[in-house]
RNA sequence: GGGCGCUUGGCGCAGCGGUUAGCGCGUCUCGUUUACACCGAGUAGGUCGGGGGUUCGAAUCCCUCAGCGCCCACCA
């Protein structure tokens, strides 16, 4: 690194690093090698999506992941790729096809739709590739993945057809969540129950052959009454006893006949009699529960609706082709009119809306394809065992943090059969043909047909002019359940398959537990035999500042690019990291990003300081010349390795990051450098120097070195391109075998904890610890001098030093550079005249004589502080010391730590009473 | 209706049985000293949501209350 400049500049070294990897095949996983393998699969980000804050904490953890892997050895594959995302892609195509061309997808047909959806990926597909590669994600590129590439979508018919054979697909006709927004059928999944305002309408039906009794029915419904096909109520109600079996008279619509108007009342347990009246209109067609209540009692349902939620001719000629809504507040009316309304109150209930369309779905009665979900027991199993401290099973799969399993086990018990179908074109169509009949019109697609007119297969029927394929799709995660094996080569025994499945870790988000994770797990089991990864970490949510979620409406979405080209990507990165403690929200602050970057350049100002010292890298470090700093900061060097290592084990990535600042900035900046300049400063500007201080200085620029190039590996992971380039820059690189990325710290090795010999080789032992401590405290308390004696930190200053005990000159030397002192007189005689500030600390006492600016009341005012703390502290220490019961249970430790503490200030208590006495206080 | 999470200095968070409760931002005061003003030195600011309990010892464990937020659930 020749001339480095003053401050680090992202961009030309994040691009040139990253074209480095890539043309270096630094990421190019390898299933033929012997090292231990390491795996992750990237959740498919949506093909035509852009890259948010949640993709950049979710990628920047994998990426930590992978890295740190590969440093430690392992043969690592980050296996990338995207989604098509059904839905969500469809309807942005035909946004614009309408928008462009003032045309429907019908308007297009299928064949031409299905083309320009085609080409919409070719255009944008690319874009949220490219921004992971800014990100600086080290994923295998060369085994990118589509779920709609011919060899994927392969799979997913095989499964279906595979499931079908089981008996565990089939073609019913169920009540499903409709979306009359984008006209298919959607899984529970897919709903999101939300608060909504309305009216709980109250309505009168007369019972039949009984004029003048009536029934009063509560509804928030009432545009379905053309619907309804019984009364139910229930079995135990004493108010209607009576009445069941008997019929009542359904308002609407009021042109029918009197006998089609008449409707059963029944008995169904499922009436909650504390409700409204206690009396429920049974709508089967319309409601869930009434389905279900209609299939007890086999009533035949009354569809008076049409697809896109208007109602159709059913519901009467008043109500027809009205919208739901319209059709509700006309119903009422309607009811009203005919004196049936009995009154109407303000009601609020949740209703299921449509997740992307966010219109209230409708439950629709239709022809749909369902899975009965496989290998239910292994992959609840595997998760549960993991529960309530149980010891880790070797064969079970651990969730990060673990309250996410109970969460899974609770869904994973109550499982439904999954509405497969969709009724889109953007996605794998179902492998099913329907022979088609006689007249070579449309087969009746329905569940009634014989099972020698259903072709279920991979590959078409023979005669296939004889059959019509299925119009529908299926759900996006139909497909993206067998990511983990289809994107390695599934069905096939690949070398990627068995190098690297199970997969070693996932990171996903909570909100995807269902849609995915428990998906992967049951087509693991099902389809591989084993279940997909073994652990799953869960990310939290990304908000904003004010806790809400990011969102394009309210515009607090930061771009992440933006981040980048302002701040630098390692940046974001660290600062992401460093406010995203496990499992919980991270509300995203651009200070965060900031703060990454003044760590950035924090570290590239180390390591240029470093390089001004000049010299080749240092490799030889001397036992026998080791300073106490030194030894200090390798001690230091070591926690941190131990600390980080530990954070890793837990996928606490938050702690890591904070440790890593905290000996980087606090221990080795503020701290090591400063005091090695001590050294340093004696050899430097040519000064004729001795032979001593010339080895003393080559010493410790060796322990810097030794600290830099550990530091850079450990940062690596969370500082990809900085650490890149420093490691090159600093020559550090040159000191490492030659490996397949041309001496990269992508395959430099991942720093361990010292051995025992290499702390006895160094003399590191824990009291150096110590020593240096009480110099720093020396230090710290001797600039609170200045303070006390209103001198400014740049001003020299005169200290006079009574040490306690043998104090090493190099120690002197520190103490003198670090208090900016002009002179540090070592005087143990030195009695300080009335009012001059001191200090004590275990290695002696400070004073700041200051000659004719002795401000007596000042000091006696600071001592008097100082002495009600030492007081009370002393009180507390002693009171517990005194309890009994401390003294016999409290471990030793414990107990020798307070005492030791107490020793010490009453130590600090009788210097600050000299002083007081010395000052006639 | 069930389940989960959160509540610690002005703000955002660590700490989850045992040092004088930490960190970043912000505040205030100084400061161009051998890297860094994207910086340095220092300062102020907290009885850890309320109450109760367990313990020699609780921010940390238990109970309870309150507030906030998520998830699940066929009360129309």
């Amino acid at each position: 690194m020749s001339e480095i400049p003053k401050a680090y500049e992202p961009k030309a070294v994040e691009e040139k690093w990253y074209q480095f990897w890539l043309d270096q095949k630094c990421f190019v996983a390898n299933p033929l090698s012997t090292r231990p393998a390491y795996s992750i699969v990237i959740p498919p980000p949506n093909v035509t999506g852009m890259l948010h804050m949640g993709h950049v904490l979710n990628n920047t953890i994998q990426d930590i992941l992978a890295r740190r892997a590969r440093m430690d050895g392992k043969e690592v594959l980050w296996l990338p790729g995207t989604d098509h995302a059904g839905i969500a892609t469809q309807v942005m195509v035909e946004k614009q096809v309408r928008k462009e061309e003032k045309k429907t997808r019908h308007d297009l047909g299928r064949e031409e739709f299905l083309k320009r959806v085609w080409k919409w990926k070719e255009k944008h597909g690319d874009i949220i590739i490219q921004q992971l590669k800014k990100l600086g994600s080290s994923c295998d590129w060369t085994r990118e993945r589509f779920t709609m590439d011919p060899e994927y979508s392969r799979c997913v018919q095989k499964v279906f057809v595979d499931l079908y054979k089981k008996g565990l697909i089939y073609r019913g006709k169920r009540m499903v969540n409709w979306c009359p927004a984008t006209l298919t059928a959607l899984s529970d999944e897919e709903v999101d129950m939300e608060p909504q305002k309305g009216s709980l309408w109250y309505f009168k039906v007369e019972v039949a052959g009984m004029p003048g009794t009536f029934l009063t029915i509560a509804t928030t419904r009432p545009e379905t009454i053309p619907g309804d096909t019984a009364i139910a109520v229930h079995p135990d109600d004493p108010r209607y006893a009576g009445l069941i079996g008997k019929q009542v008279i359904r308002p609407l619509p009021p042109e029918l006949q009197l006998e089609k108007k008449l409707i059963p009342i029944i008995a169904d347990d499922h009436i909650d009699p504390k409700f409204g009246t206690g009396v429920l209109k049974v709508t089967p067609a319309h409601d869930k529960a009434d389905f279900e209540i209609g299939q007890r009692h086999k009533l035949v349902p009354i569809d008076i609706m049409n697809a896109n939620a208007t109602m159709n001719e059913l519901a009467g000629e008043d109500l027809a082709w009205l919208d739901r809504f319209e059709a509700r507040a006309k119903a009422s009316e309607m009811l009203r009119t005919m004196s049936a309304l009995v009154k109407e109150e303000p009601y609020e209930n949740k209703v299921g809306f449509s997740q992307r369309a966010k219109v209230p779905i409708e439950p629709r009665l239709s022809e749909q394809w369902f899975l009965k979900y496989p290998a239910v027991d292994q992959a609840r199993t595997c998760v549960a065992q993991e529960q309530d401290g149980n010891p880790p099973q070797p064969d079970s799969m651990r969730f990060h943090p673990q309250r996410w399993a109970k969460v899974y086990d609770h869904w994973m018990t109550h499982l439904q059969d999954w509405c497969i179908s969709r009724q889109l074109w953007w996605g794998h169509r179902i492998p099913v043909w329907y022979r088609k009949s006689a007249g070579g019109s449309p087969a009746p697609a329905n569940s009634q047909a014989r099972p020698a007119d259903i072709w279920c297969d991979v590959n078409p029927p023979a005669d296939v002019e004889n059959w019509e394929q299925d119009p529908d799709v299926l759900d996006t995660w139909f497909s993206s359940w067998l990511w983990p094996f289809a994107t390695m080569g599934w069905p096939e025994q690949t070398d990627t398959l068995k190098k690297f499945y199970p997969t070693t870790d996932l990171v996903t988000g909570p909100d995807i537990i269902f849609f995915w994770v428990a998906r992967m797990i049951m087509a693991g089991y099902e389809f591989m035999g084993e279940m997909p990864f073994h652990n799953v970490y869960f990310t939290g949510i990304i908000r904003d500042k004010q806790g809400r979620k990011m969102s394009k409406t309210l515009g607090n979405s930061p771009d992440p690019l933006e981040l980048i080209a302002k701040y630098g990507a390692d940046a974001l990165r660290f600062g992401t990291m460093r406010s995203a403690p496990l499992g919980q929200d991270v509300l995203f602050d651009e200070k965060d990003v900031e703060l990454g970057r003044n760590f950035c350049n924090k570290l590239w100002n180390a390591c240029r300081f470093r390089q001004m010292q000049g010299g080749e890298v240092q490799g030889e470090i001397r036992p026998q010349l080791l300073t106490s700093d030194d030894k200090w900061m390798l001690l230091k060097l070591d926690q941190a390795i131990r600390d980080i290592t530990t954070a890793f084990e837990q996928y606490k990535f938050n702690e890591a990051t904070s440790t890593l600042y905290r000996f980087f900035w606090s221990e080795f900046c503020d701290w090591y450098v400063e005091a090695s300049k001590a050294v340093l400063s004696k050899t430097a500007g040519g000064t004729s120097p001795d032979e001593t201080s010339q080895m003393q200085r080559a010493n410790s620029l060796a322990v810097s070195d030794f600290i830099l190039s550990h530091a850079l590996r450990l940062f690596h992971p969370f500082l990809p391109f900085i650490t890149e380039e420093l490691w090159h820059g600093m020559g550090y690189a040159q000191d490492m075998p030659e490996d397949q990325g041309g001496r990269t710290i992508l395959f430099a090795p991942w720093p361990k904890p010292f051995e025992n010999d290499f702390k006895e080789h160094y003399g590191l032992d824990d009291s150096f610890l110590d020593i240096v401590n009480a110099k720093y405290d020396l230090v710290t308390q001797g600039r609170n001098l200045r303070r006390a004696g209103n001198i400014s930190p740049g001003k020299k200053a005169k200290f006079i030093f009574k040490p306690a005990g043998d104090i090493a000159p190099h120690d002197i030397d520190v103490i003198k550079l670090l208090l900016n002192a002009e002179s540090l007189e070592l005087d143990p005689n030195y009695q300080p005249a009335k009012g001059t500030p001191t200090v004590r600390t275990n290695l002696g006492e400070l004073c700041l004589p200051l000659d004719g600016l002795v401000d007596v009341e000042a000091e006696k005012a600071r001592l008097k502080k100082e002495l009600e703390k030492i007081e009370s502290e002393i009180g507390k220490a002693e009171q517990k010391l005194a309890n009994p019961s401390f003294a016999q249970k409290a471990p030793p430790h414990v107990l020798e730590e307070h005492k030791k503490r107490l020793a010490e200030w009453k130590a600090k208590l009788e210097h600050v009473m000299q002083q007081m006495a010395a000052n006639g206080q």
